[in-house]
DNA sequence: ACATTATCTACTAAATTAGTCAAGAAAAAT
DNA sequence: ATTTTTCTTGACTAATTTAGTAGATAATGT
């Protein structure tokens, strides 16, 4: 039972823009260094995350990723739903949604197992928030490094 | 977040000699009939959970395979652990057993969480039994399909 | 005009998963 | 004892998914 690598990044990257953003635009490259992930696959994550309305975009020079909702709006369900598509552990779950209807449905017993566990699983990640994530953080005592002006200023 | 075949094919298949094997050992081919699965692949699964003590094997004409213990006494968390390898979502959970450990483990948030869900999920698994899907799978009227007897006298 | 930074589409490489195969060993039936 | 049935073992292959790379393009600020 294993969280994608786009799902884990994705909810990093969105975390490094609430912590380290300070309501500027942060760029992907500031993310990537910090974070340690790929600038090029990065990219990938953040066009999907776009897509959903979770953050906002800003191209050319001092441009970069936003917040499209305040930290505490943000649940790490709706980053991993999108990341992951579905958090539901089998197709069979939604036939509907997957297209391909599985024929034992009617028989099965375990599928109706595995829908709770997604259940579960979804309702863990509702009630997480971005805004928890940067709480946590600072109880860690991770350093925050505010925006570019550091940069101009050194 | 996917739970991988062979642990979902595992549980069906724990499941199906408690439901229509009657205490009599089951064989490998009636299993992959029903649950329809490939009889090569389950062979590899039921190594797997005779390893860990959940089925007993017996070779031989009317041998087959038969639950170790009363379907009350196996949770599915048993059968996953086995087939999944951990329940964890992330490797950095669990750094001392996967060996590599994560040099971010100190400042990271996400770990926390990740490690929270898996904690969710592998109690909800810890509460189902196979005696619960048994009882599940009568009132959805699944046929029974008792021993090897009707061949004989058919 | 120019440098900067996101956007889009396509491609490649690596890893994992699912599934197959063949030879062998134990147990039961005859 | 021989034959048949069925599990056992370990290696092998194919398919799929995931992770990551690349290049050309569009918008923006200075
Ligand atoms: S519904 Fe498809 S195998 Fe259970
Ligand atoms: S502990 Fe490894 S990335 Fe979080």
């Amino acid at each position: 039972m294993r969280l994608s690598t786009q799902s884990r990044y994705g909810v990093r990257a969105v975390f490094d823009i609430a912590y380290h953003g300070g309501g500027e635009g942060v760029q992907i490259k500031d993310i990537a260094r910090r974070q340690e992930i790929s600038p090029r696959y990065l990219e990938q994550i953040f066009q999907k995350l776009r897509d959903a309305g979770i953050v906002t975009s800003k191209r050319g020079p001092r441009g970069g990723y936003s917040l499209a909702k305040s930290p505490e709006e943000i649940r790490l369900v709706d980053i991993i739903r999108v990341t992951e598509g579905g958090l539901e552990p089998v197709f069979c779950v939604h036939p509907e949604k997957s297209g391909k209807d599985c024929d034992r449905v009617a028989k099965c017993v375990t599928r109706l197992i595995w829908k709770e566990a997604g259940e579960k699983l979804e309702d863990f990640f509702d009630s997480v928030t971005i805004q928890d994530l940067c709480e946590k953080s600072e109880l860690l005592g991770v350093q925050k490094e505010r925006g570019r002006s550091l940069m101009y200023y050194i």
